[in-house]
DNA sequence: AATATCTTGTGATAAGGTTCACATAAACCG
DNA sequence: CGGTTTATGTGAACCTTATCACAAGATATT
C-alpha cells in the first residue's frame, strides 16, 4: 500500500492540494507545476513534489501535473467520496460555532448530533443538527458509526468526558479544551488549544527582531 | 539573551508549562519533577527538561523544580504581566464565539475590539467587546498599540482583507480562513485550519492499524 | 556520615521533515 | 527533427526536534 509510511506533516498538506485543485479544476486549468502550486499554497515547490511521490509518480517531467488526474487520485486517496460521521461533545459558544461552520460542504465530514448535559439545550436544532442528551451518546454512534467527536465542553469536564465517551466507542477526538488529556493507546487525539495558538504567534512577534520585507533577488 | 533560540515547538510547549504550574501552585504543591509534569502534561519527560533548559539551570538535581521559582520565572520570560491587545476581524458564527472565549481569564491576551463590514452588526455589544466597522480599524489600532488580528472572515475576503489590515499595521495573523495568506516577511501568519485537523485526524484513524492498548510493563 | 535513591542537564544519537541540486524525460520551438 | 526549455522525482545534505542514557549533584535514609 502508499499509505503505509506518508508523513504526519504530509497528511496535512493533502487536503490543502486538494482544495486548491478543486478550484483549478473548476476554472478550467488543465496542469499545474510543483512551483505554481508553491506560488499559491506558500509552500515550497521540492516539498510538495516530496508530498506528492509519496503516493506515486503522478507528474509528468517537462509538464507538471495533470490537474483532472491529480484531483481524482487524491479524491480516491483521501476517500473525498466517503462521508465520515463526527458527533460535537459541547454547545456552549464554541461548539455552536462549530455546528454552524458547515465542515460538510464540499467536504467528506459531517456533524450529525450535538451533545450536551445542559437540558436547556437538549431537543434543539442548530443548523438542522440536533442536540441530545449524554444519554443518548450511545444510540446516536452505534446508528452512525460515529468513531469521531469534536470535544467543546468546558476544561474541567473535559478528562471525565473523554472517558465516557471514549468508553462509548469513541476512538479519535478533536480536543479543543485546553487540558491535555488521557487515552488508552487505540484513541488518537489532535489537541488545537486556541489560547496557546495566539499566545505562541504573539510570543514570535515580541521576541524576534523584526524581518526586513525580503527584496526580489536579482534576475540571473 | 537566553531567548535567541528558543525552538518553535518549545514556545508552543512553555504556556502548557506555565498553566499547570498555576494549577500545581493554587493547590500548594510546592515541588515537581519532569516526569510528574510529563504525567500530567503527556510530554516525554526529557523533552520537557530540554524545554526548560533552554531558559536556564531552573531545576535542581535530585529535587525537581520548585513549583513557585518556576511559576515566577516562566511568568517573567512569557510577560504574562504584560496584556497584549488583539482586534477580531469577521464577526460571524466562528467570531463571535472567539469573543466570547474570553481569552482574557488568566491569560495575558485581550481582544479590544470586533470588526465586520455588515452594518447590522456594528455598534453592537458582544461580551461588553464592541464590533466596530473596518474603517474605525485604524484608530482602534492606534489607540491601544494592537499589532496582532484574529482574523475570521469568510475565505473569499481573507486575502484582501489580509492585506487591508497589515497595510494599517498588523504583524500578527491567527488565520482561521482555509486561505493561505500571502504577505510581506514582515508579518508572521498563523494558520488554524477546522477542516483540515479534523480531516487529518479522520485520515490517521482510517489508514493506520487498531494500535492495542499498551499492558503495564512488568516492574523491573 | 556513609549509602542508597532521586532527578537534573546534556552529550550523543535517532527520528522526522525540508530543501538542494541534478539526472532524466517530456514538451516546446523553429 | 535536433536543440532548448521545462519540470519531475529523488539521492544526499541539512535542519529541527525527540529521546536515550548517564555523570553529577542533591536528597533521603539508616
Amino acid at each position: 500500500m502508499a499509505d503505509q509510511k506518508i508523513p504526519q506533516v504530509t497528511a496535512k498538506r493533502l487536503p490543502l492540494y486538494y482544495r486548491y485543485l478543486e478550484k483549478l479544476h473548476v476554472i478550467g486549468k488543465q496542469r499545474i507545476s510543483s512551483s505554481e502550486l508553491s506560488d499559491a499554497l506558500q509552500i515550497d515547490p521540492a516539498t510538495i513534489r516530496r508530498d506528492l511521490s509519496y503516493l506515486g509518480e503522478l507528474g509528468k517531467k517537462g509538464y507538471g501535473y495533470n490537474v483532472t488526474y491529480l484531483l481524482q487520485f487524491l479524491r480516491d486517496f483521501l476517500k473525498q467520496d466517503e462521508v465520515t460521521s463526527v458527533v460535537l461533545i459541547g454547545v456552549g459558544n464554541l461548539g455552536t460555532a462549530l455546528l454552524r461552520y458547515n465542515f460538510y460542504r464540499s467536504h467528506n465530514t459531517k456533524i450529525v448530533a450535538g451533545f450536551d448535559r445542559d437540558s436547556s439545550k437538549v431537543g434543539t436544532d442548530i443548523d438542522g443538527i440536533t442536540v441530545y442528551d449524554m444519554d443518548r451518546l450511545e444510540d446516536v454512534i452505534q446508528l452512525h458509526q460515529v468513531e469521531v467527536a469534536i470535544l467543546t465542553v468546558p476544561v474541567n469536564f473535559a478528562q471525565q468526558t473523554a472517558d465516557f465517551i471514549i468508553q462509548k466507542g469513541i476512538r479519535g477526538i478533536l480536543n479543543f479544551t485546553p487540558a491535555r488529556l488521557t487515552a488508552p493507546a487505540h484513541v488518537r487525539i489532535h489537541n488545537i488549544d486556541l489560547t496557546v495558538e495566539l499566545q505562541t504567534l504573539i510570543y514570535f512577534l515580541k521576541n524576534f527582531p523584526v524581518i526586513e520585507d525580503i527584496q526580489e533577488p536579482e534576475p540571473t
